[in-house]
DNA sequence: TCTTCACTAGAACGATCACTCTAGTAGAGC
DNA sequence: GCTCTACTAGAGTGATCGTTCTAGTGAAGA
């Protein structure tokens, strides 16, 4: 049984998705994870803080990949990004607004008091922006621009799953997804004709 | 001293800003606000939850007030738009990464736990995007143009918040807030020319 | 066989949580 | 002066929190 620890990262991001940081106990993780609180120490000597903080960075991980894996089938990055939003609609109103990414509640509820977990949040929104500004980039778009654009597109994403959660329907996250292929479309055919 | 009410009200929103609802203690509402346990319950015999949804509504309100007054002072609804954006990251910037509206973060905690609060939360949305949709709509706006495009203002403006407030920098929001105005100027241009 | 070590197991700790309860104060209306 | 009501005061409740600690297991290497 080696694999105690991801059981314990997957248990820890799976209830913090829908408790939050202070929300979810270690009992509560250790419950769901069939582990005891001799392993997670084990495995997290630093407690809670070094494990939300590893949670994060998998979680992170794993959306960006899926974000890839969408931008690879999609034929423009506005297509790709508004196909992001849409499928992130309608994952949460699939699961009861409830199997979305855990790290925008996560960042909101400790950014002003663990400086370690903040840190956690920022790399990882920073690297879906350096990600969605290489993607703008390859297709000729400036890269200030890019930059730009792309932080607003994390931040457009991480309110809208906030607006979703709250008012239990997805249509916000779509619009946004429109609207910001709207906006990238616009760029990009401005950019490429002078 | 008729006033406790408001004490205990403005503590509650000042703690939650930085602290979020689990991390704000009762005992720290009553200390900061100079009142006692008793005080508390009798004002809100509801506990925490019902204080915490009366906050939310004092302070969506605030908030709602601030943007018409900024409406009021600007002549396109984009230039407000803009420049609450821009105002938002001013203020984070001046306080520390502080001094936000403690209802997104608030919002990403209980929205799968307290329905009370999440549908106060959910109020207070709903409020600032018909605000914004009216505002737009007073522009010649389609209806449902304006309210697609109010959904992605609050969107941008909740995960504005958190992004400035996780990477500590104010760029995130006014790049939104430049984005948003270029957005709805350009609807409003191609409104008017048919 | 003996030792070592990664890992499991869970009782126990003090701190803190939201909340309850009883007692007391002060001012308005009669 | 008396009563009633609105409000203050804070000690005390049980539950739960993150963390620590000691004891124990089992497989691999010498």
């Amino acid at each position: 049984m080696a694999d105690t620890r991801q059981r314990i990262l997957t248990a820890a991001t799976d209830l913090m998705r829908s408790r939050g940081y202070r929300g979810t106990g270690l009992k509560d993780i250790t419950t769901t994870a069939v582990a005891t609180t001799g392993s997670l120490y084990h495995f997290f000597p630093g407690g809670k803080e070094e494990l939300v903080c590893a949670a994060i960075r998998v979680d992170g991980a794993a959306h960006e990949a899926l974000f890839l894996d969408l931008a690879g089938q999609a034929s423009t990055p506005g297509e790709a990004i508004a196909a992001f939003f849409s499928q992130a609609a309608d994952i949460l109103e699939a699961t009861d607004y409830v199997d979305l990414c855990p790290i925008g509640t996560i960042a909101g509820e400790i950014a002003s008091t663990s400086p370690q977990i903040r840190v956690a949040c920022d790399d990882v929104f920073a690297g879906w922006q350096r990600m969605i500004t290489t993607e703008l980039a390859e297709y000729g778009l400036d890269v200030g621009d890019a930059t730009e654009l792309s932080a607003t597109v994390v931040a457009a994403l991480l309110g809208g799953f906030l607006f979703v959660r709250t008012r239990r329907c997805g249509t916000p996250l779509r619009d946004a997804g429109h609207h910001l292929r709207e906006l990238i479309d616009h760029r990009l055919a401005s950019t490429r004709s002078p």
